[in-house]
DNA sequence: CGCAGAATTGAGACTGGTCAAAATTTGTGG
DNA sequence: CCACAAATTTTGACCAGTCTCAATTCTGCG
């Protein structure tokens, strides 16, 4: 673990789970708060260990993973500043959270948080709002695994990565991929080799450029875009 | 649509959206709840229409799809009594809920019941349990999609609609499949023929029995699970 | 009973996986 | 700041699981 003493700004994006509230609601928010960093490939918690919190990440990339027995892995989500993480059920984590990069996370005791939405709507109504947008999003996530070709996949996955960068007000274009190839091979189904002949063929192809290995300019987007819709198999 | 004027127990099931609630709750659910019976086939509601209207699944079976624009088809779900659906993002349904079987459901406006929930803890806490439980089962499904071969897909595909019948308080064995090859293909990420070719081979095999096409026997529950736990590949 | 749709079976093709080697990048210590 | 080791990524050759296309059989319904 990481020293230093962040202050806990969890409203770091606006739809963080504890932005927009009223002054007293933050108040509330704050008192049962605490935070902690991680350094790079750190653990936050596994899959199958007791469920007591609930994160928001404030800084860094966090990524969530299922194992089968035999090793294979899917991960299936990517987090950055502003998602929030670890729900469990049955007061187990169903998924192992680990830090991608060096992270400051900000963490809430589920039952506090709980009960502290059930006194304050506004909170409720955040909570449920975040997990119906991370529902879609997994749900979207299951027309790519079962039904989109290696180059949709990687296309979408780019554009996706993209688009949250501008979302977070960073550049749309090049954008930092701090996830190993083997990260994304894993949250898109795929093998490390698929996942680098892929992109190899795209900046062959001049709709993407690498200028360095976690870095990706995207130098053709409506192509892209045509591409991660499943319109052009070309 | 179906006539007849259902009863809308929409506590149909113990983890029914209103079941459990105090009397007081259940009338205020009670009164903003409507009801349709719609049959096999019809649709709902279509991805991309403007979402109004949660949904709580009283009898039959419902299946949610999305669609890429060529036709690909992935099925995201497939809900039994007791399940609930409906909820849009930006105003937005994500996906097209079609009927499987002719179903009962009982129909709720979304702002009504967002209303109804800030009002009532106790109805904002069922909301987001049964979000994060959603939300664990499309994480799971991701698994599958992006890591398991066909074999376990299939054989995970059965024990979890014997887990679910069970839960609804049905023989766990002789279990109904009321859905089409197709729609099982396009929930699983495989081909109608895989699907078959797979049926078979697990009969084959004495692990499964089809005494007709809709109906199957789990005849060794542990072999099943074993190769749904991606155990033996044998 | 006959027909249309659904499911099964078969043969061959292709995408993506596996195994292996080469190239590149990253990190570390002098 | 550089050199070198280790890890990661890329590239290549070949293979396998699943898909495609096609024919046949089965099932349910009018």
């Amino acid at each position: 673990v990481l020293d230093g003493t962040p202050t806990c700004n969890c409203d770091v994006e606006e739809r963080a789970l504890c932005a927009g509230l009223t002054p007293e609601g933050m108040r509330g928010v704050r008192s049962i708060r605490g935070n902690s960093r991680l350094a790079a490939q750190q653990t936050v918690f596994r899959e199958g260990d007791p469920a007591e919190h609930v994160y928001t990440l404030m800084s860094g990339t966090v990524k969530l993973s299922k194992l089968l027995l035999d090793g294979r892995r899917q991960i299936i989500g990517f987090l950055f500043p502003g998602d929030f993480f670890g729900f469990g059920l049955d007061g187990v984590y169903g998924y192992t959270a680990e830090a991608v990069t060096d992270v400051a996370l900000c963490r809430f005791a589920e039952n506090r948080l709980m009960r502290l939405a059930e006194d304050m709507p506004e909170l409720g109504r955040r909570l449920t709002d975040r997990l119906v947008s991370e529902l879609a999003f997994a749900q979207e996530q299951m027309l790519l695994l079962g039904r989109m070709t290696a180059r949709e996949k990687v296309a979408r996955f780019l554009l996706s990565l993209s688009r949250r960068a501008e979302r977070r007000g960073e550049p749309a274009t090049p954008i930092a991929v701090p996830m190993s190839r083997l990260d994304i091979a894993d949250y898109l189904g795929l093998t490390i080799e698929t996942v680098s002949r892929t992109l190899t063929a795209l900046k062959r192809e001049g709709l993407v450029a690498l200028p360095s290995g976690h870095m990706v300019a995207l130098r053709d987007v409506a192509a892209l875009r045509r591409i991660a819709e499943g319109q052009s198999n070309s």
